[in-house]
DNA sequence: ACTTGGCACTTAGGTGTGTTGAGTGCTAAT
DNA sequence: ATTAGCACTCAACACACCTAAGTGCCAAGT
C-alpha cells in the first residue's frame, strides 16, 4: 500500500470527478487509468484516503468525491500547471494591448479571464499607494461651486465638485492653486494630510475659509482608494456550472454583489502555490462561498492588486490556475508600458 | 357573461398567481375573492379568457396561469399603481441626498431599486448630449505624453493620456490650451468636431502636429457617450425568484452581462402606461429574456436616460411599477439640484 | 340569456413495491 | 501487499395505484 500510489489515486479521482461530475468508483478508475493494480487494491487505498478525510462517499456504497481537503492536497502537491496554448497567449496579448485606457484594460481583462476559465472573473483596480501629487486643478463652475481635480504621478485622475463657503474669484482661485501645488507637488498621497494641514495653518486669514475647504476636498480625493473598486464578469457561467444545485447560486451571487466582501477576500489571499493563491470551499471566510473556490494572484509592481476567478469547488484547478497566472502577467506588463 | 367580470377574473388570476406561484383554479378563485358567482360561472369565464389567449393551462386539467398577453392587458387596463409608503419615500430621499458624486448617486440608486423591488435593477448614466465645453486642461506627464482633460457644463470630466508625435514644451502647451479653449469654450459637444477642424486648419505649421493630436483626442473625449454606461445590482434576486426553473437564469444573466443588449433594450422603451414602460416576456426583442419582463422609465431633464428593473414575467407589476416611477422621480430631482 | 349544481373525466404528484447496477467492505487465498 | 470472490447496500428507475384539484359539459333553474 504505497503512499505514492495513493496520491496517484487521489489525483485520478479528482480529475475524473471534475470532468464527469459524478462520484467515481474503484472499477471505473482502473479502467480509465493505467494504475497497474486491481480494483480491490484501489478500494483499499480509497478506504485509507477516506480515513484521512481526503475523499468522501455521498452515501454508503457509491463512488467517492474529493473533499475540500482532498482538493487542497491535489492543488498543493499534485497538480502541474498546464501552460496555455500559443494561440491563446497571442489572443490575450492582442486583446489587452489594444485597450484605450485603464477602465478599458480592466474591462477587457475581466471578460477575457471569464471566457478563458468559464468562471466568474474578478479584477481589483490597481493601488495608488505609492503615487504622489502631480497636478492640481480648480475649475470655477459657479461662484460657490468648484470642480477640484487631483492628478497623480501614475496618471490617475480623481475629481469632485465641491461647494464653497463663500464666493470665490477666478484670480484668488488660481493664486491658491499655485501656492497649494508648489507646497504639495511630489508629495505622496499618504503624507498629503500633514502637508495640507501645514499649508492651511500658514494661510492668511483672508483666504482661510476657502483654502481650508479646498485642502479638505483634496485630502478626500487622495483618500479615495482606487483599490476599493473592482470589476466582474461571467456571472452567467455560474448558472451553467451549477445546473445541478441551483440552491447554492443565490449566496454566491450575493457575495459577488457585496463588493466589500469580495475585496476583503481578495486582499486576504496570500501567494501560495506557484505564485497563485487558492481558497477551496470552506476555507473561504465567507459562508456563502462554502461550495465555491477562489483562485487569485497579485499583479502590478507590488502584486498588491488582485485578479482572480470564482467557481464551484469542482473545477479544473490546473488549467484555471494557469489562466489566472497568465492573465496577471500580461496585465502587469500592459500596465507597466502605459 | 359580462365583460367587466371577465376582466375582474383575469385580475384575480394574475394577483393570485403572482403571489402563490401556482396555477389558479376556479374554486380557489371564488373562495379568495368576492366575485358573487359560483365556480362554474368562473369556469365559463375562464374558458373565454383562454380562447382570447389571455390565460393558459399548463396541462389539461390544472388551474390557469396568465400568458404574456394576459399580463399585458392586466398592466394596460386593470392595474392601479400602488403608491409607496411614507417611510419608504423618506428612506429613498435620505439615501439619495447623502450621495457624494454622480457615481455614488448611480450606485445608491441601483441598489435601492433592487432592494425595493426584489429584482435586478439597472440604471443608465445620464446623457451628455446638450453639454458644452466648459474647460480644457493639458497636463505634461512626460515630454511626449500628455493628459488631456475635458470638462463639460454639467461638470462631467473625461480624461485620457495621449502620446504626442514630438516633444512638447510646457509653454507651447499652455499657449495651445489658451487658444483651443477660447475657440471651443461653450461649444456643444455635438458640434465640437467642426470647430476643432477649423481650429486645426488655422494653426501655424510649427504647432500643427501637436495641435492636431490634441484636437483629435478632445474629439474622442467628447465622443465618449456617458449614456453607454450603466450600473446593475440585485442579480442575486434572480436566483431567488427563479428557484423553480433555474434553466432560464443562464440566458438572463448573459443578457445582463451584455451591456450593449441591455442599453439597446432600455433605449427602445417608449413611455407607455402611467409614465412607465413595460416589456413583458416575448415582447422583449432579445430571446434570452423570453421569460422576463422589463419595467423602465426615463429620468432627468428629457427623460432620455433610463432606470428600470428586470424580473420574471410573474412579478407584482403594480408595486414594481410604482417603485420604478418613484425612484426615477427622486433621481431626477437629485440630479437637478446638484 | 345567464347562472349553477352535478358529474364524468383528466392528470400531476405522492406512495408503495420490485428490480437493477454500481459500488463497497471483508475474507481467504496468493 | 495484492487480489478474487462474495455478500451486502443503496440510489435510481419503473410500475402500479391512489388522491386531490381541476376541467368541460349538460341539464335544470332563474
Amino acid at each position: 500500500m504505497s503512499e505514492p500510489r495513493r496520491l496517484e489515486v487521489l489525483r485520478a479521482i479528482v480529475e475524473d470527478y471534475v470532468h464527469s461530475r459524478e462520484p467515481v468508483g474503484s472499477k471505473a478508475l482502473v479502467e480509465r487509468h493505467q494504475l497497474g493494480v486491481s480494483s480491490a487494491t484501489i478500494r483499499n487505498d480509497m478506504a485509507v484516503l477516506e480515513e484521512e478525510g481526503l475523499i468522501a462517499a455521498p452515501h454508503t456504497s457509491s463512488g467517492r468525491i474529493p473533499t475540500d481537503k482532498g482538493y487542497r492536497l491535489f492543488v498543493d502537491r499534485i497538480a502541474e500547471v498546464k501552460p496555455l496554448s500559443g494561440p491563446e497567449k497571442r489572443a490575450i496579448q492582442a486583446l489587452l494591448e489594444s485597450a484605450e485606457d485603464l477602465d478599458d484594460v480592466m474591462d477587457r481583462t475581466v471578460r477575457l479571464l471569464s471566457q478563458l476559465t468559464n468562471q466568474v472573473a474578478v479584477v481589483q483596480y490597481p493601488h495608488l499607494g505609492k503615487d504622489a501629487v502631480r497636478h492640481i486643478e480648480f475649475v470655477l463652475l459657479a461662484p460657490v461651486r468648484i470642480l477640484v481635480v487631483l492628478i497623480t504621478t501614475s496618471g490617475a485622475v480623481q475629481q469632485r465638485v465641491v461647494p464653497m463657503p463663500e464666493a470665490v474669484q477666478e484670480s484668488e482661485l488660481s493664486d491658491l492653486r499655485q501656492r497649494l501645488l508648489s507646497s504639495v507637488a511630489g508629495v505622496r498621497l499618504g503624507s498629503l494630510p500633514q502637508e495640507l494641514a501645514a499649508f492651511v495653518s500658514a494661510l492668511p486669514a483672508r483666504s482661510r475659509a476657502v483654502g481650508k475647504t479646498l485642502a479638505h476636498s483634496l485630502e478626500q480625493l487622495a483618500g479615495i482608494n482606487r483599490e476599493d473598486r473592482m470589476v466582474m464578469a461571467g456571472t452567467a457561467n455560474l448558472a451553467r456550472s451549477t445546473v445541478d444545485f441551483p440552491l447554492s447560486i443565490g449566496p454566491v451571487l450575493e457575495a459577488l454583489e457585496e463588493q466589500v466582501v469580495m475585496l476583503r477576500l481578495l486582499s486576504e489571499m496570500k501567494q501560495d502555490v506557484l505564485g497563485v493563491s487558492v481558497r477551496i470551499g470552506r476555507e473561504n471566510p465567507y459562508g456563502g462561498l462554502a461550495e465555491a473556490s477562489v483562485i487569485a494572484t497579485g499583479y502590478g509592481p507590488d502584486s498588491l492588486a488582485k485578479v482572480g476567478i470564482l467557481g464551484p469547488t469542482r473545477m479544473d484547478y490546473p488549467t484555471t490556475m494557469a489562466a489566472v497566472r497568465a492573465v496577471a502577467r500580461y496585465l502587469s506588463r500592459i500596465l507597466d508600458d502605459s
